[in-house]
DNA sequence: TCTGGGGTCCTAGGACCC
DNA sequence: TCTGGGGTCCTAGGACCC
């Protein structure tokens, strides 16, 4: 039977939803003129999260750094991101879609799959997007773009078609006209660096990528992507929409400095920064983690990376930072500036018994009250 | 112009075991 | 003294996504 998949995704959809409560706030409508969404705009490292057609229009792209979008657009207007805004939007959008069908799969904060196959039996799939479409737009103020295809490759491709508040199809038949004159870089998985490789042998457009012999391919960019690539570039994709709620395997928080830094007490500091939040952020979670990472970022974006395993896993600030303030000498020779730091864990467990060993470090008790007060600051703070 | 922050998956090489 | 082959686990790095 035939497949009949939604992608549907929300169009610029920070900038759209700060847009939304700026409205409601009685403010102007910032989708109407140049604008982006951005970290904190006073930092001059902050990139753009972000950016409204008008924005677009004169160039301004996703993660360009905001001072060089200054240089484009002087009278550029720059909102900062508000998260707990942006999940409540996303929420809103995400039960809308869920009404249409319980077959759901979340993709990112923006962007959801929805399986019609039945929902749409007997009726016109583009009339349900329509519709679909136009009930996110009116009740919550901002639009979203919908794909339909028979599988979610299509989908997701055709919702990438012309903006705003489009709905297009993307039939398997409609491939060769619709798709394969794109350039590869438009695939889903073709990145920068898949793209220069291709390119660097001629293949330019989808359609090349359809065309070309898969052993070909495999010599290009390994065995397992090549047949992947190879079969999305054809129009085909067999992966269902995934219902189930896919727990975390990894939990990290970097942080780039204003300026570089060399100072090992700076760096020090900054490691103690991201293990309280990555800490706190698992605790919340009730996961705790058995590897720790840590990571740097030099001046020229080189980046050095260790990680160890630890001998049980753990969610108390003081046990991750220790480890990690044992692996910066591998990663760090002490003096080279750094521009970013951060810290990361894996191996998650939600197992619920602690293994309380008799002989266990007398400050533990004092760790974790200290993890418990730094909860507790955190989440009052939260709800002020 | 000067590049954030948070994830996932894959690959290749080394250690170690039989 | 020099040597095979297979399996598993771990790690570092690199690709991709939003």
């Amino acid at each position: 039977m035939k497949r009949i998949i939604f992608h549907i995704d929300v169009n610029s959809a920070f900038l759209s939803w700060t847009a939304v409560k700026m409205v409601r706030e009685g403010g102007g409508d910032i989708r109407l003129v140049p604008s982006v969404v951005s970290g904190d705009p006073k930092d001059r490292r902050s990139i753009i999260t972000a950016a409204s057609i008008p924005a677009k229009k004169l160039g301004i792209k996703t993660a360009q750094p905001v001072s060089m979008a200054l240089r484009t657009c002087p009278s550029l207007v720059i909102v900062q991101g508000d998260w707990a805004w942006y999940r409540a939007c996303s929420e809103g959008f995400i039960s809308i879609c869920r009404k249409y069908s319980p077959v759901l799969q979340q993709f990112s904060i923006d962007e959801c799959f929805i399986d019609m196959t039945f929902r749409c039996y007997g009726d016109d799939p583009v009339a349900i997007a329509t519709r679909l479409k136009d009930e996110i737009r009116d009740s919550l103020g901002f639009t979203v773009n919908v794909g339909i295809g028979s599988n979610k490759l299509l989908a997701k491709m055709a919702s990438d078609f012309e903006k705003p508040d489009k709905v297009h199809t993307l039939w398997l038949e409609e491939v060769p006209e619709k798709m394969w004159p794109l350039g590869v870089r438009d695939l889903l998985w073709v990145g920068k660096k898949t793209e220069e490789r291709l390119v660097m042998y001629g293949i330019r457009t989808i359609g090349d990528l359809a065309q070309l012999d898969p052993a070909v391919l495999a010599r290009l960019v390994g065995k397992k992507y090549a047949a992947g690539l190879h079969e999305n570039a054809n129009g085909r994709d067999d992966s269902p929409v995934e219902t189930e709620f896919q727990e975390a395997k990894s939990c990290s928080a970097e942080r780039t400095f204003e300026k570089d830094l060399s100072d090992p007490k700076d760096i020090d500091r900054a490691l103690f920064r991201v293990a309280c939040i990555v800490a706190h952020r698992i605790r919340r979670e009730k996961f705790r983690a058995s590897c720790v990472s840590v990571f740097v970022k030099y001046r020229d974006f080189s980046t050095s990376q260790r990680q160890c395993s630890l001998a049980e896993p753990t969610d108390v600030t003081a046990v991750i930072l220790n480890a990690a303030r044992g692996l910066l000498p591998d990663v760090w020779d002490g003096r080279t500036p750094i521009r970013q730091v951060g810290l990361g864990v894996s191996k998650l467990t939600h197992d619920p018994y602690e293994q309380l060993s008799l002989f266990e470090d007398p400050k533990m008790a004092y760790y974790r009250e200290w993890d418990r007060k730094y909860d507790e600051e955190k989440t009052s703070s939260l709800n002020k």
